[in-house]
DNA sequence: CGACTAAGTCAACAGGTGTTGATTTATTTC
DNA sequence: GAAATAAATCAACACCTGTTGACTTAGTCG
């Protein structure tokens, strides 16, 4: 007489997915200092002391949400330059698809918890050699270096406005798709301005 | 006899003032969880006791570093659109004067602590009232909300990238005017690219 | 000088943090 | 079914946080 509802099976992979997703999302919401283990846990449905066994402690599972496996290709999907305005600005405007959604979230986790000692350390790391060093290297050139920032700073910046400090002025009527696909044709224009100096 | 050295009078208004100037420090570097009322009261040299005396606790003392005094006038000195591009270009390069720096270390203390609770309240509404509005207003236009917010997007991206995320590209050589020069005059064209969108 | 007030100090609180070890429960393996 | 192993739990640990009240000292004024 086995009662298969409520009763939670016990599997190590499936908690520890649990808990990695319960983390995502609390540290897309709040900064790494202001999360505690325990909304955590909470939020899995999982005691406290799982996390320390299953990522050795705060900083590995914050460390291991940063390093998401599908991370490495999320901003080198361009194989020009020519595509690269017209992707970020996809990136940026609101309504994209569920993927690119993900994507943009990650730049969100790291903005907010940049500025914690220990998640800034990780961050910094992740930027630098899986962001703007492709990024850089893309474009190429002399002036690589610079415009590569550029285009970051811009996508932070939208990111900082829209998430965090939540302003709303880029999609500021109904979600009318006309006006999204302006807005995004705008930004098209801003990363191509970007681009050439 | 009077020791004049080493010897600290009893003055409200200078403790008040050395408070203030610590957190301020504090919170350019940290976020606002991170610092502890303890890290200030040290750098001040006094007892942590008096932070709740004089300020009320520690999101007062936050409250009053943001609100400085000196704040509402920083972001309105452009009379005209015309003259925006430049000014932000100054307020991003890294060399500017000091008075300039001032105004860009406002940013990152706003950005580096947007994520915490508390102090999200308070900088969202100041950045509201005090900056995107004025903005919006002095852009004017149909267009005005989305070209004030991409150009608060921008100054907001290079504060992240170069006082958070520790990128240096920006003027990545030793500090020749030169090159600085070369960087304030891209960035007014960027600037003046939002603003034609 | 002596009283009064403002400024600064001290110590402790109640609550929350991440982390650790021992313990119990469920699942698998022989 | 019994033994072995993995998974989950519980309770407590030091430590640090912001905050508060009582206390002591310095400066001022009559």
């Amino acid at each position: 007489m086995k009662r298969e509802i409520i009763v939670k099976k016990r599997d190590a992979v499936a908690t520890r997915a649990a808990i990695l997703a319960a983390a995502r999302q609390r540290f897309l919401r709040e900064s790494y200092g202001s999360v505690g283990l325990r909304d955590i846990a909470g939020d899995a449905k999982v005691d406290v002391a799982l996390i320390g066994r299953y990522f050795g402690g705060k900083e590995g599972l914050f460390r291991e949400v940063v390093a998401d496996e599908e991370k490495p290709k999320i901003f080198f999907e361009p194989k020009s330059v020519d595509e690269l305005p017209g992707f970020l600005a996809q990136l940026v405007v609101q309504d994209a698809d569920e993927d690119l959604e993900k994507r943009m979230e990650m730049f969100i986790i790291m903005l907010r918890s940049a500025s914690s000692p220990q998640a800034g350390a990780i961050i910094r790391e992740f930027v630098h050699r899986d962001v703007l060093g492709p990024l850089t290297e893309l474009i190429g050139g002399e002036q690589g270096e610079l415009r590569a920032n550029m285009l970051l700073a811009i996508l932070m910046g939208v990111g900082v406005l829209r998430s965090i400090m939540m302003v709303d002025g880029f999609a500021d009527e109904e979600d009318e798709d006309a006006v999204i696909a302006e807005c995004a044709e705008r930004f098209r224009a801003l990363f191509a301005a970007a681009l050439t100096c």
